[in-house]
DNA sequence: CGAGGGTTTGAAGTGCATCAAATAGTGTGG
DNA sequence: CCACACTATTTGATGCACTTCAAACCCTCG
């Protein structure tokens, strides 16, 4: 199943600048003159995968970070009993295991593919070495860790005051499009109830009795993985008020 | 009760040198040039103030940062109803309030003095101008928010499989010395076990009964704010079997 | 169609919060 | 140095939220 995607000669040039222009979208590389990025894609390795592939284990040497192209990546600490507690979700043009290089070159979680994905890996070194030549990218980083910080602490605010019909809430408040405020939303759930649930810090059942607790509470629809918000403003209301972040809990 | 503390023409200079000493020991100002430290020691203002003091309020346009020459500040949210969320507290040597700068100039927590406390007040605006002339400092504050990264996600992780006794213990064991792992340890807790209680996200009648538990099953010690701990080993098997940092939770 | 994972439901137990009140501890002014 | 006021801490009783264990259900996919 390991599948390096193959470079067939006509596709080559193509792929390559599709590469180019994805890797400087992402917020790392941001602002960074082309000929780095450029450097970054050749180095770069493209693969694919289904969900269940290990990528890396917490503990274990760090010699590539990853970027996903398409599809999702669960991120996540397990204990010796086995119980794990998922750290965060990826997904498309968001980058992992970049961390490692303040971190005695040690990824500090584990990564899982959740659904099939595809995803390049960049070296490690290559960071590193860019990351002393230009200050911009040490820059980036301490912006996204700053807002990091926030989202992590936002988190541990909700676990301590907010409930699990609450937490689910906010999480669905966050998947909503911010335009258009009062209108009812339509919405996917990104992946499994049950991941969504051990991101939240609830079980499974509890995550369950609690949608229902908000079909209840405020009328929101389900079927499947498809949620029908009648009012994102009620929502709001019955979600953040508890909550320190007067405002919203976007990121 | 507005204290800054006066300068007497005798003692300036070794007051002064003092404050350099004491800014080039602070892990954002690591490696920097002299000449560097001492412009912030002499931009830099000396204050004292008793408990209870508010220093900054969540959301306030921020000027400085601060230095904790002697004493214990609180960073904490507070929501509307008044429930206030303990993020950290923070003593010597440490210092707060300087992620404003990637947030808008704004402070994203309040921060109140526990216990008389000096410290000082650092310009923004300083730290900002050296930021962009010393890759050195980004580099600082990277390491720092990567650590402090873990130590939210430990946070996060332990509100989810740990209960109060064993966030208890963790917290004990993190102000035991590294050394001497088996022998018995005498500690003082460092501030109320009210605050504790908030720190660890419990109430603290929660907090009062979780320590009675861990006397009975660990057979610690417990008068006033003097905590007697038999065996670091034992605690540590009650307290970290269920938890995914292999090895210790020590910062 | 049958297997297996994801999801829901039910019944029972546990842990923490809450409310209320007693107790210990600390600092104050007389 | 003592009595008072005030805060921190403990204790008891009760209720709610979440977990646990068990079983049913549902859906997808080979």
């Amino acid at each position: 199943m390991d599948i390096t995607v193959p470079l067939h000669k006509e596709s080559d040039r193509s792929q390559k600048e599709d590469r180019v222009s994805l890797l400087k979208s992402v917020w790392l590389l941001h602002d960074l003159p082309e000929s780095t990025t450029q450097h970054f894609a050749d180095k770069s390795v493209a693969k694919r995968h289904e969900k269940g592939r290990l990528l890396f284990m917490q503990g274990e040497e760090a010699e590539w970070f990853y970027l996903i192209v398409r599809g999702r990546v669960k991120l996540f600490h397990e204990t010796i009993e086995g119980t794990e507690a998922v750290i965060d979700v990826r997904s498309d043009g968001d980058i992992f295991g970049e961390l490692c290089i303040f971190d005695q070159q040690r990824y500090s979680h584990s990564a899982e593919i959740i659904e099939t994905t595809e995803y390049l890996m960049i070296p490690i070194s290559l960071l590193q070495y860019y990351m002393d030549k230009h200050k911009q990218i040490a820059m980036n980083m301490l912006m996204k860790m700053s807002r990091q910080q926030q989202v992590q602490s936002r988190e541990i605010e909700h676990l301590n005051v907010q409930n699990a019909p609450q937490r689910i809430g906010c999480f669905l408040l966050r998947l909503c499009p911010d335009d258009n405020l009062s209108a009812p939303v339509q919405l996917n759930l990104p992946y499994d109830k049950t991941l969504i649930a051990a991101r939240l810090g609830m079980k499974p059942e509890t995550f369950s009795r609690a949608l229902l607790k908000l079909r209840q509470d405020i009328g929101i629809e389900v079927s499947g993985s498809i949620i029908h918000i009648p009012s994102t403003a009620s929502l709001t209301e019955y979600t953040c008020n508890h909550c320190s972040q007067s405002i919203k809990c976007k990121e």
